[in-house]
DNA sequence: TTCTTTTCCGTGCACGGTAACGGAAAAAAT
DNA sequence: ATTTTTTCCGTTACCGTGCACGGAAAAGAA
């Protein structure tokens, strides 16, 4: 199974008679080598299977590869800073093999924004792209353009069903709502179900809450037909507004128990929450965001569905230098990261 | 932030005027250097940064270091399965970095057969030891051998309390056995629990499941003092008996609706589980053995709790090659993985 | 002072691979 | 047959570190 010895370039050209530079040709299929030598070559390669020393190749190359990322602007403890940590710590090990993360941000409300940071993302240069799409068009239009380029990118959190993209790693959207409607219900029977929603939810933007909302849906549909799921919306700028919508709301229906939210943000309802022990709503939502943990801490959030961001940019870095260094494809195209059930007894270990 | 160009030793031999022989020697704190040129060469180091190029290292080092790995043997898909898939993952990622890993197993049910594995694994001349104790004793001879050698080991799945491991990477045991409580009960009030075991949890071993069933009845005590937990014994080398065992129970106890099991072996009572599907049992077994995994999906158990075998095993690794190759030192030594809540709809991305 | 020992340090090759340079051999043009 | 062009390939100088070898300088012994 192991070769004792590693076999070198310098076997090769041994046991052909060639030199190294020509053994080197080959592996790089460089032209100028006659096609004996080349067979020659590759028969050595095939039958002592040779492996080259990718750091003697690296220290010998010393060239410097950029993967870009393009990420939208967060606040702190908002979704996307849980991606960026991950994009932080995988820098490292990738600046190990040579290659330098860059990051490029962009306001993920402003169209604009979003066509300036690509432009400055290909001003760059990169080697590979990594970005979350945002804008349906505009991101089609830019993945386009790196397809011209021949610039290989990954998809993270959300994908568009463009067929040129090298991977994808995000959290399988339909089946996360269809399990936030199943952990919610518990397989009871509620009667009637609450659906938060943020008002914007809107134009062209691609976006995994409409897919969770689905999923959530049929759940209910499937197992509890007679239920009656309501819309509410409130509006994350003005949290002075969020707590009396809610209450409006839920006087209107007091026996409504259960309370879902499909973005991220299930912490801006917990001010209404705690204000209502007695009531000991059931209540499900989306993301590990300090703020939701510890509304998951407090009691307030029966349970968070997390889908780890960071490691989803971890392995969407790794995929692209692993292609770039090793010249490895990944393994599979579209890869979906476990969604992590959290309460509050085993979240401090996420 | 970045050094624009990565300074190298000779740039520091020119700075000090030196050779890049003495800055070698300082370097790897080796004799023969004067007092004047280390602290010559010690200012321009901190002052610069200096990081060493280690794949230039690797590459004049071509030193092979051996990471030995301790391990029951298992039959296939019991839970030892899942960490001997990490190891074979990581070897890889080590291997590229010049550490070989080797594995050794042993009998878990033979004390003996454990000796003769550390005599093995001593032999090999290992750079470092990982390690999952099963025998107490047994284990704490070993591993003062190893520190007697200065050879660092870790621990995964459990731990000894003794001072000297380098890191341990394992489920936090009590906390698991109580949020197995929490997820069984959720949040209901059942009067009775009943408990599976397995006979031969005996003997001086090193066991998680007895943090986990003291977590589990803590749980129970603080948020149902009312409710009676029953155990029932089991044998696993005996399957056509446990069906009439657990018959037997049920039938005394028709009350009973709440099943937990700490070990991972929770599909043994699924064919009786199948017979009993009007009876809707709340089932809450351990650990993603694709038999659990198949239970869960099948409807016949509610919940599982896993613990990343593998990603143990992957770290505890790293957390080797780290030390050996790069000199970092892990950054905690004790390193509690998430637990894992798998329900049937989101246990395929695990 | 002279000789020996110890301390300190520079030199140079090795590790495996890359790629520019230039020359020999083969092919094409005259 | 000679010249020009093209094809092919060997040589060589690195990349950043590690380490053995041997020599110079300093310290100690005579």
């Amino acid at each position: 199974m192991e070769n004792k010895q590693k076999i070198t370039i310098k076997d090769i050209a041994r046991m052909t008679g060639l030199s190294k530079g020509t053994v080197d040709r080959v592996l790089h299929n460089r032209e100028g080598v006659s096609r004996k030598s080349y067979s020659k070559v590759m028969k050595v390669i095939e039958e002592l299977g040779y492996e080259p020393n990718i750091y003697a190749s690296l220290l010998a190359q010393k060239k410097e590869r950029i993967v870009l990322v393009l990420l939208p602007k967060y606040e702190p403890g908002e979704f996307w800073e849980l991606t960026e940590e991950g994009i932080t710590e995988s820098s490292e090990s990738a600046g190990n093999l040579g290659v330098k993360v860059e990051k490029v941000d962009y306001d993920q409300y402003d169209i604009e924004s979003f066509r300036n940071a690509c432009k400055k993302a290909l001003s760059l240069k990169p080697s590979g792209v990594v970005l979350a799409p945002m804008f349906r068009n505009e991101t089609l239009v830019f993945v386009d353009k790196l397809n011209t380029l021949g610039i290989p990118f990954v998809y993270i959190d959300t994908k568009l069903e463009s067929n040129s993209y090298l991977a994808y790693f995000g959290m399988p959207t339909y089946q996360s709502g269809y399990l936030c409607a199943h952990i919610l219900t518990d397989e009871q029977d509620p009667k009637e179900v609450a659906i938060v929603r943020i008002q914007r939810d809107k134009f062209g933007k691609s976006d995994p809450t409409i897919n969770r909302r689905e999923g959530f849906m049929d759940y209910i549909a499937e197992h509890f037909p007679a239920c009656t799921p309501y819309n509410i919306f409130i509006n994350p700028n003005k949290p002075e507004e969020i707590d009396s919508t809610l209450e409006q709301f839920f006087s209107e229906h007091p026996d409504v128990r259960h309370i879902a939210m499909f973005n991220s943000r299930i912490y801006l309802i917990t001010s209404f929450l705690g204000k209502h022990p007695e009531k000991k709503y059931r209540v499900v939502g989306f993301d590990n965001l300090a703020a939701n943990i510890k509304a998951l801490k407090d009691g307030l959030v029966t349970c968070l569905i997390a889908q780890r961001p960071g490691d989803q940019a971890h392995r969407a870095i790794s995929a692209l230098t692993d292609l770039l260094v090793f010249g490895r494809e990944p393994s599979g195209r579209d890869n979906f990261m476990p969604m992590d059930v959290l309460t509050r007894y085993n979240a401090e270990y996420y």
